[in-house]
DNA sequence: TTGACAGACTAACGCCGTTAGTCTATAATT
DNA sequence: AATTATAGACTAACGGCGTTAGTCTGTCAA
């Protein structure tokens, strides 16, 4: 094996580093290509296209976000579980844009796989509102929401649309957060009231 | 004027068209050349670039979405004005998805004429929180707060990530809506109690 | 009648992803 | 140890992309 050393790991993980770096548009075959001292068509020795290599570079991302957010839940519960993983999912997509954009540019569609990795964005969510008493179908729709406002949140900042205004885009999110809370506890309320 | 009548709007408003039938990614100078008779190359004797004729279709696309949430909110106020734009804000993100893509694509930093536009998108949500009794800057925190559940929305379903779960979506979305009215509501309470 | 010019054209450049075909060095087999 | 199979690099090329330069032509104003 001549010039060996070079699995699809590497090539996905190398893609991965080119887009933190460089930027998500900055991705191409050429340059992931050089990065790597080969030439762009031997890329495909490794990957099928450039389109599986995204999806595959999109895996990576949202297992990363999932042990972010994991980790920042620990063993919290409730609301404290809840302020944590809005916290690290913010954190995460502010702080590491690019790949953040890979994960939303992913279509869960197509792909069955995929189906799998959608799950793992679920799963946290699910795992910080294990504390509340609520019956599975109002978490799932629940789920929705807060993802909503999270992701809403953070790519209407990335794109600018937040800037006009003088007040501060840290207490917005504070509140959309304590606003989700509010909606939390008003649903468990609401159920302990019909049951009695 | 040879091959006259073609001005730089009709140019906006095919490419508009060949986006809403055909898709975003289907947008190219030469196919856009096609739809008008002419060839790639004439393009640019009306427009500086594609990239200048995507944020032209940004304007007029932004501009059928203020006028849609306008037109909803009609003369209704409180809970029912929020409802209605939260309706019609959904409506025209699922009922015209690519053209919605287009506003996602903007990136608002840049242009500054964008910002004009960027102001066509927080009036319609302004108005129609006009009649609950907050300051000004309690509004533009929750101008956000909403902006960031209906688009966060709207991108994650039409993304698909939606779809693993047998819940309604609508359903979802109608919770999501009211919880916001909930901590609309929470803080005109607040402010009350505290000025008693 | 003539000159200016808007607005189309062709040709070409460098980028992109991708495929086909070739060559070579190593690993496995005899 | 010699041979064969193969992984994995290479070059060359295709069609598509946005874009620029330079050219030609028809209409309108002087």
């Amino acid at each position: 094996m001549p010039g060996k050393g070079l699995s699809r790991e590497d090539i996905v993980t190398a893609a991965a580093e080119l887009i933190e770096s460089d930027g998500l548009d900055r991705l191409s075959a050429r340059e992931l290509a050089a990065r790597l001292h080969i030439k762009a068509a031997s890329l495909y020795n490794h990957i099928r296209s450039m389109d599986e290599l995204h999806t595959g570079v999109g895996y990576y991302a949202i297992a990363e976000l999932k042990r972010a957010q994991l980790q920042a839940i620990g063993g919290k519960s409730r609301d404290d579980a809840v302020r944590a993983l809005a916290e690290s999912y913010y954190r995460f997509g502010r702080g590491r844009p690019e790949l953040y954009k890979v994960i939303l540019s992913l279509p869960m569609v197509k792909n069955d796989a995929l189906q799998v990795a959608a799950g793992d964005v679920v799963e946290p969510i699910m795992s910080a509102m294990s504390g509340y008493d609520l019956t599975m179908e109002q978490k799932m729709h629940l789920q929705r929401v807060l993802r909503s406002i999270m992701h809403g949140f953070i790519s209407q900042e990335e794109a600018g649309c937040f800037r006009h205004f003088p007040v501060h885009v840290s207490e917005s999110y504070r509140i959309a957060v304590e606003g989700f809370i509010l909606l939390l506890k008003n649903m468990e309320n609401e159920a302990r009231h019909e049951n009695k």
